[in-house]
DNA sequence: CCGGACGCCTGTCGGC
DNA sequence: TGCCGACAGGCGTCCG
């Protein structure tokens, strides 16, 4: 679920309540995330401050004194504030208890995401390593993506999904994205123009600054930290939209399946 | 190195 | 009504 928009939508919802706060205690219910959780994660974080929220790509890091908590939601994972007596539900599988009445619960039904305690620089942890530009830096432009593509034969779709290329876009702002710059998804990366590449590197800022200023998108279980839905979906263009008419050109939407994910797509805007 | 498929896990939905 | 397969916002790993 979570790309980068709704990752940034929970990271400015949890600012105000839990930088500078300190940690009173951890529970985890249920260890069993894509990775374990650490056995030690409560001894480490008990007593801990949090002095930033910081996001990479899809995954948030808190950084404490001593180490950073890091953070991904997978995709059907979600971190709200709670107050600390309100009893968990199914899937609730983490509560970070802070000082005062606030608890910050890890809710993840599918379990893809994690929950890492990484001493250390963070950039160096193996996850984070090879992660590739950030999309609303400013090193993300047409020039550097065009270079990244260069001789590459895969669907431009699939490489802007790359997280070692650029971080953050998953399925529903890649097919947005494209639609928005007028590309097929199903171009090879390598065969896309410097002009072009130039359009849809805007594109991708562009959508996913959208999406953000809209709470991000919720298809079935995203909500912010508050535990508010987002609202981009509304805007779509493409996503989910199959048969319906293309909101430029009035084209019906076409779906398609690249690699087990779907893709949505204009026949008539994108070429 | 590159591209594509698989598997992790639970919930939901549509078709029969 | 019940069952079964397909599919869902991600991504590390494996194979050719």
């Amino acid at each position: 679920m979570p790309e980068l928009p709704e990752v940034e939508t929970t990271r400015q919802g949890l600012l105000p309540h839990v930088v500078g706060k300190r940690i009173r205690d951890v529970i985890v219910r249920n260890a069993a995330l894509r990775w374990p959780v650490p056995a030690d994660l409560s001894r480490r974080l008990r007593g801990e401050q949090v002095v930033a929220i910081r996001r990479r790509g899809k995954y948030l890091l808190f950084d404490c004194r001593e180490g950073h908590l890091l953070v991904h939601l997978g995709m059907s994972g979600r971190l709200t504030l709670v107050p600390d007596n309100l009893p968990p539900r199914p899937h609730d599988h983490v509560d970070v208890r802070f000082e005062g009445s606030r608890t910050l619960r890890l809710t993840d039904p599918r379990r893809f995401g994690a929950m890492l305690w990484v001493r250390g620089p963070a950039e160096r942890h193996a996850l984070l390593k090879g992660l590739g530009l950030e999309p609303l830096e400013a090193g993300f432009t047409g020039a550097a993506m065009h270079a990244k593509a260069r001789g590459r034969r895969a669907p431009v779709k699939h490489f802007l999904m790359d997280a070692r290329v650029v971080t953050g876009v998953g399925n529903i702002y890649a097919s947005e994205a494209l639609h928005r710059a007028g590309i097929d998804p199903r171009r090879s990366a390598g065969r896309i123009s410097r002009a072009r590449w130039d359009r849809l590197a805007a594109s991708v800022r562009s959508t996913l600054e959208r999406a953000i200023a809209a709470g991000g998108t919720t298809l079935r279980d995203f909500a912010s930290a508050e535990g508010r839905p987002g609202y981009f979906q509304q805007e779509a263009s493409v996503y989910g939209r199959e048969g319906l008419p293309c909101r430029t050109c009035g084209a019906a939407i076409r779906a398609l399946r690249q690699g087990q994910r779907s893709t949505f797509y204009c026949p008539s805007c994108q070429r």
